[in-house]
DNA sequence: TTGTATGCGTTATCAA
DNA sequence: TTGATAACGCATACAA
C-alpha cells in the first residue's frame, strides 16, 4: 500500500507537509503542495480510512438499518436519504440484520437511522446513551441524541377510516399489525376514534402481521364469516396485497363484496383490478427529512420534531354500498 | 471512550494482557481472562473499528454496489449475498451512487459485489489492479482478482423467442435495453440467432432504456404501426411493464393484440391482467454464489465461472395466433 | 513555510 | 503466563 510516507520521499518532503497539502492547508506552498498532489497522483494514493478515521474519529458514513432489502417501498425512502447525506459530504450505507449492528458502536458510521423493528428500544437507548446519533422512523424514544421522524399515522388511518363509512359502509374489519408495532398501534387507536366518532359501527378486528400470509389469512375468515358486503381497512399495503390475492382467487370480488383499503401506497397496488385504495405519503421526503434530522443531531444544533404528512388514494377496491 | 488502556488500569494488568483475552487467545490464564473479559463488559467496552482495521488491513465488511435502491428487483438478490456472507463472518453493505465508490480503494470494504452499469469497466479494472477483490454481475470482465456471475442471457432470451414462435408469431418486435448494456447485447445476440433459424420472421427491434418510459414509447409506436397481431419481447420486465401500462390505456388488448414476454420475473407481473409472460431466475442464488465466489477470491483460492440458469414463465400476455 | 514528534486504539513481536 | 514496546497511516501542536 501506497501511503504518504511513499510520497514524502519521493518528493522530498516530510510527511507533515505532504498531509498539509492533500489537506489543502494554506500552511504550504502554491508550488510545493501543486508538486506534492502530482506525485500523489502519480502514485496513485488513495488515503487509507481506518487511519484517518482513527484520528479524525468520524467516518463521514451514515447507516440505514431496515428490516429486509425488499425495497418495493425502500427504493424512494434510501434516495431521498442518500441526496441529502450526499450534499453534505456524507456516505450512505444500507445494512440490514442483527449483526450489522456492530457498526454503530465500533464507529464505523457517525449515526444511524432505523426502520427496522427488529432493532430494539433498549439497544438502541444503550447506544444513544453511549453518544451515538440516531435518528427512528417506527417508535418513540424520548433521549438527546435521539430524534424521531414519524408518519402522521393517525391522520391517515383516520382519512381511510371516513372514506369507508362515507361511502356508506357499516360493517368494517381492521387487519392489524404485530401488536408491539408502533405504526399499527397508532393507525389502530385513530380507527378506534373515528368509529366511535361515527356510531353505530360494526368493527371487528383481526389481528395480522403486517405481511402478505396475514393478508390471505384475514381474507379467509372474512369470506367464511360472509353475509353481506363489508369493507376491510389492511393497516399496510402488504396485507392488502394478500387480501387482494385470496380474494381473487374464490367467487368474491373486491370493490363488490369486500370493499378494500391500505396504508403505504405501495407502487404494487396500481396494478390490481380494481386499484387498491390506500393512504399515500413521500417515502422520499421522509428520508431527506429523517437524514436532516441526523445531521443537526451530529452538528449538535436544536433539532425538533418533524411529521411526515399523508393523503388518501381513491380506488376502485372501494363502492358505495 | 472506553479503550483496552482503561480496562488494562482497572484490572492492574498490561495492555496486551487484556489484547490476548479479549482476542480469546490462550496465552493468557483462565482466570485473568474472565476477569478481564468481566470488567470490559462491565465498563461497556466495544472494540474501535478504525483501530482494528488498521492493524488487521481487513474490515470483514462487504460492498455491495447498485445503480440505485429500487429494491423491487434488489431484496432477494441482496439476502442471498447476506446469508453467505453473514455465515462467513462478513458483514455487507449495500451502496449506491459514485460518491460510495471510494469505500474501496480506501479500504473501508474488504471487497465489492458490482451490479451498475454506471460502475465502469475502467475503474474497476484500476481497483483490481490496486488488489481490490470484485465480482461482477453486469458484465465480463479478465482479470485475476475479478470474477462474474452472470446469467444465462442466451438461454433466457432464446426460450422467449421460441415461445412466441411455438405460439405461432411471425412478427416479432425486440425491445432492447442500452446499447452498452451487457445483458442486453447478450441476450439480443440470442434473439437474432434464433430468429435466423426459424425463418421466414418478421423481426424489428426498437431501442429502449431498460426502464418503464421505454416500454410506454415503444408500445405507442407498435400500436401506431398496428396492422395485425404481433409479439414483441421486451429485454426486461420494467419495459414489458411499461408496456403493458401503455397499451392498457389504450383500445388494443394485452394477449390479444399484442402478445407480450419480458426478462426478470418481476413480482409485479404476476400481478396484471393478464399475467406477464417472462424470464425466471433465482435472485436469491445469484446473490449467495456471487458472495461465495467473492470469499473465494479473497482467500486466494481457486474460483471458476459459475453461470445463474433461467427458465420460462407462460402467461396469458402470450397466445396463440 | 516546513519539519519533528506525538498520539489515535489496536495487534503483535519479543523479552522477562 | 505476562509486560514493554513497536508498528499500522494519518493529523496536528509545536519547534525550527
Amino acid at each position: 500500500m501506497i501511503s504518504i510516507k511513499d510520497i514524502a520521499k519521493k518528493a522530498g518532503v516530510s510527511i507533515s507537509t505532504v498531509s498539509y497539502a492533500l489537506n489543502r492547508s494554506s500552511k504550504v506552498t502554491e508550488e510545493t503542495a501543486s508538486r506534492i498532489l502530482a506525485i500523489a497522483k502519480e502514485l496513485n494514493y488513495v488515503p487509507n480510512a481506518a487511519a484517518r478515521n482513527l484520528k479524525r474519529r468520524e467516518t463521514k458514513i451514515i447507516g440505514a438499518f431496515l428490516t429486509d432489502y425488499n425495497g418495493v417501498f425502500y427504493g424512494d425512502l434510501l434516495q431521498g436519504m442518500k441526496e441529502v447525506l450526499n450534499k453534505n459530504g456524507y456516505d450512505l450505507i444500507v445494512c440490514s440484520g442483527k449483526q450489522s449492528h456492530r457498526l454503530l458502536p465500533e464507529k464505523m458510521i457517525d449515526g444511524a437511522i432505523v426502520l427496522d423493528a427488529l432493532f430494539s428500544s433498549e439497544e438502541l437507548l444503550l447506544h444513544a446513551d453511549r453518544g451515538h446519533k440516531l435518528v427512528v422512523l417506527d417508535r418513540e424514544l424520548i433521549h438527546p441524541n435521539i430524534n424521531q421522524v414519524l408518519l402522521d399515522n393517525k391522520a391517515g388511518a383516520g382519512l381511510a377510516v371516513e372514506y369507508l363509512i362515507e361511502q356508506g359502509h357499516r360493517k368494517i374489519y381492521i387487519v392489524t399489525g404485530p401488536p408491539d408495532s408502533f405504526d399499527s398501534n397508532q393507525r389502530l387507536q385513530a380507527v378506534k376514534q373515528t368509529i366511535d366518532r361515527n356510531q353505530p359501527i360494526e368493527c371487528i378486528s383481526i389481528q395480522g402481521k403486517f405481511d402478505k400470509l396475514s393478508g390471505e389469512q384475514a381474507a379467509h375468515q372474512i369470506m367464511q364469516d360472509y353475509t353481506e358486503p363489508v369493507a376491510v381497512f389492511c393497516l399496510n399495503d402488504e396485507m392488502s396485497i394478500g387480501m387482494y390475492n385470496a380474494v381473487q382467487k374464490s367467487d368474491f370480488r373486491i370493490g363488490e363484496h369486500i370493499h378494500l383499503i391500505g396504508f403505504d401506497n405501495m407502487e404494487l397496488t396500481q396494478y390490481t383490478q380494481p386499484r387498491l385504495a390506500t393512504i399515500d405519503y413521500s417515502k422520499h421526503k421522509w428520508g431527506s427529512i429523517a437524514s436532516e434530522q441526523l445531521l443537526k443531531l451530529i452538528a449538535c444544533e436544536e433539532v425538533d420534531q418533524e411529521r411526515i404528512y399523508v393523503t388518501l388514494i381513491q380506488g376502485d377496491s372501494v363502492h358505495p354500498v
